[in-house]
RNA sequence: GCCCCCAUCGUCUAGAGGCCCAGGACGCCACCCUUUCAAGGUGGAGAUCACCGGUUCGAAUCCGGUUGGGGGUACCA
C-alpha cells in the first residue's frame, strides 16, 4: 500500500562510510520498507574543503554492498540521480538555500550580522571567564538600515542570523517521548549563512527536509539538542516540522561516542576483514533495537518485516566485536555453497597477492573444502589461517614444533618415518580419509603410542599448525604426493636435530 | 560552566505494577563429543534491576531527588 512516509539519510562525503552512518541508514531503510514509505539519500557536501568524490563513492558503494537501497537520490539503480525532488546534492541546491534565506531576511525572521569572528571569540571568552553560558549577545539584532550600511561600508561581510524566539520548543520523539527545550538555552540567534555566502548545515537540512517533504527524521541522539533550532526554522519557513526519532548512539567499548581513535569505524574495513553484509546488518539492527523475542538471527528482509521504532532502545549501545564475530559465524554457516565460495574467492586472491599463499585455488577446489572449513570460519578472511598451508609451496616447519609434549625428537622421527611408510604403501587412487585412518591407527596400536601424539606430529609436519580441520581430510586435500614430501622434509630435519 | 538525554548480568538485551528473589544471547568456566581446532550438546558463575526517598496491598516497571555516564553547546557536519 502506498504511504506518505518519507525518510532520508544525509551523509557528508567527508570521510569513508562510518558505522554510525550505516546504522542510521539501516534504521531509516527498515522503517521505510516496513511502512511502505520512501527512502531518500541526500548528499550533504557543503563542506567543500573536506568533501571528496572518493568518499562519496565509498559511502554509496558501502550502503549498496550492505543491501540498503534507496528510492530517490544519487546512485539509484545505477543512475546518476533519480527522483522528483532532484537535485539531491546540496552543492547543487545553493539557490534553494539562498531563496529560503532571502525569505527569512525579508520577513525579519533573520537578519544580517556584521560581527567579526574575533569579536565573537572575545565574547565567548568573556562569558567563559564569567562562568556564563556561551551565547550570541545580539549586537546586530536591532541594527537600523543606516547602521547596517555603515558596517557594510567598513568592509565587514554579513552573515545571516536566525532570530530565536523566546519560549519552549517541544516535540514528541518516537523513541524518547516528549522532549522540551527552552529556547533561552540555544545560545542566542544563530548563523544560518556564513559571511562568505555559504549556508550552514542546520539551515540546509531544514530547507531540504522541508523541500523534499520528509515526514520522519530518524537520526542519531547527538542531534537532540539541535532539534529545537530545526523546529524553529521549519516554522519560520512555514512548514510543519517532521516527526523526529532520535536513535541511541553506537559507543566505543568504553562507553564514549564512537570514534576512529578507539574503534574501527569504517565499514570498508569490516568488509576487508571478511565480515558478511548479512552479519553487519543483523548486528547493527540489534544495537538499539530488538524484536522483543529471543530470536537473534535476522536477514535484512526479516528485519524490515519486524522493525518498529517503538521498540528502539533509549540508551547507547557499546560496540562488541566478539558478538559481531559470532553473528558473522552464524551467517557463514547459513550461506549456500556457491555463495560461500564466491565470497571466499576474493580473500584467497588477496592472500595470493599479499604472498601469504603461493597460488589461488580454483572454485571447485574451494567448494570441495567447504565441509571441513565452514564451521571454522569466524570471518571470510580466516580461510587463509584455516587452510592456507594447502597452497604454500615451501612449508618451513620448525622441527621442534613437530615434537609432541610426551615425545622426544628420536621418537617423533621414528614415528613419522613409520607413518610415512604406511602412507606410501597406500594406493594413490584410494587416498581418502576413511582409507588413511586405519593403517595409522594400526601403527599406533602396535607401537603403543597415543593416537593424538602421532596425529599431532603428522599435523604439524604437514601443515605447520597445531590447529587444523580433521587430519585425514586435511591430508586428502593436500594430496598424496605433497603429504609424503612434507613428511620427508620433517623426517630429515628431525634426523638433524636428533 | 550551561542545556538535554540515558541508567536491567562484563557486553547486547527481554521486561510496558503482581507471571521476575529478573529471561535470552555474546563472552567466560566445566563437562560431553573428539586426533588438534572449531561447530554442537549439557551445566555453571555472573544483575540486592545505579542509589535514596515516595505512590501502591504489591515496583525493575509510576513520581521526586541524588549519583554516574553520554550528547550538545561553532560563520563543522
Amino acid at each position: 500500500m502506498p504511504s506518505d512516509i518519507r525518510v532520508r539519510i544525509a551523509p557528508s562525503p567527508t570521510g569513508p562510510l562510518h558505522i554510525g552512518t550505516a546504522r542510521t541508514a539501516l534504521f531509516n531503510y527498515l522503517f521505510a520498507r516496513h511502512t511502505g514509505g520512501t527512502f531518500v539519500l541526500r548528499l550533504e557536501d557543503t563542506d567543500v574543503a573536506r568533501s571528496t568524490a572518493a568518499f562519496e563513492k565509498d559511502i554509496l558503494d558501502g550502503l549498496h554492498w550492505l543491501g540498503i537501497t534507496w528510492d530517490e537520490g544519487p546512485g539509484v539503480a545505477g543512475v546518476e540521480e533519480a527522483g522528483p525532488y532532484a537535485p539531491y546534492r546540496q552543492m547543487r541546491r545553493l539557490d534553494t538555500y539562498a531563496e529560503a534565506a532571502a525569505h527569512l531576511l525579508a520577513t525579519d525572521q533573520a537578519y544580517p550580522c556584521y560581527c567579526l569572528p574575533e569579536e565573537l571569540e572575545a565574547d565567548r571568552r568573556a562569558q567563559e571567564a564569567a562562568k556564563l553560558p556561551a551565547r550570541y549577545l545580539g549586537r546586530c539584532a536591532a541594527l537600523t538600515a543606516g547602521e547596517r550600511a555603515a558596517k557594510a561600508a567598513e568592509g565587514r561581510p554579513a552573515a545571516t542570523r536566525f532570530r530565536v524566539r523566546p519560549g519552549v520548543v517541544g516535540w514528541n520523539d518516537l523513541v524518547r517521548d516528549r522532549v522540551e527545550i527552552d529556547t533561552a538555552n540555544l545560545g542566542g540567534d544563530f548563523v544560518i549563512v556564513r559571511g562568505d555566502g555559504n549556508p550552514l548545515y542546520h539551515f540546509t537540512v531544514v530547507v531540504d527536509d522541508a523541500a523534499m517533504e520528509i515526514s520522519h527524521v530518524i537520526r542519531g541522539e547527538d542531534h537532540v539538542s539541535n532539534t529545537p533550532k530545526h523546529i524553529l526554522m521549519f516554522e519560520a519557513l512555514g512548514h510543519t516540522p517532521p516527526v523526529f526519532a532520535h536513535l541511541p548512539l553506537i559507543l566505543n567499548p568504553d562507553g564514549t561516542k564512537m570514534s576512529k581513535r578507539k574503534s574501527q569505524t569504517a565499514v570498508a574495513d569490516y568488509i576487508a576483514q571478511g565480515f558478511l553484509k548479512e552479519a553487519l546488518v543483523n548486528y547493527f539492527a540489534f544495537m538499539g533495537w530488538s524484536p522483543g523475542t529471543e530470536e537473534e538471527v535476522f536477514s535484512l528482509a526479516e528485519l524490515a518485516e519486524r522493525f518498529e521504532l517503538e521498540k528502539v532502545q533509549k540508551g547507547g549501545a557499546r560496540f562488541d566485536r566478539e558478538r559481531l564475530k559470532w553473528v558473522n559465524g552464524q551467517w557463514i554457516r547459513r550461506l549456500g555453497d556457491e555463495d560461500l565460495v564466491s565470497r571466499l574467492m576474493p580473500f584467497l586472491e588477496a592472500a595470493a597477492v599479499a604472498g601469504q599463499i603461493d597460488r589461488t585455488p580454483g572454485e571447485d577446489e574451494v567448494r570441495a573444502l567447504l565441509p571441513m572449513v565452514r564451521e571454522r570460519l569466524p570471518t571470510l578472511a580466516a580461510i587463509v589461517d584455516v587452510v592456507g598451508y594447502l597452497w604454500v609451496d615451501d612449508l618451513a616447519v620448525d622441527p621442534a614444533a613437530i615434537i609432541p609434549k610426551r615425545w622426544d625428537a628420536a621418537t617423533t622421527h621414528d614415528a613419522l618415518a613409520a607413518a610415512r611408510a604406511a602412507l606410501v604403501a597406500h594406493d594413490a587412487v584410494t587416498w581418502e580419509a576413511d582409507e588413511l585412518e586405519p593403517p595409522l591407527r594400526a601403527l599406533v596400536e602396535s607401537w603403543g603410542w597415543k593416537a593424538g601424539d602421532l596425529f599431532m606430529a603428522i599435523r604439524v609436519a604437514t601443515t605447520g599448525k597445531t590447529a587444523t580441520p580433521p587430519l585425514f581430510d586435511t591430508l586428502v586435500a593436500l594430496g598424496r604426493e605433497r603429504t609424503i614430501a612434507r613428511l620427508d622434509a620433517a623426517i630429515e630435519r628431525l634426523a638433524e636435530t636428533a
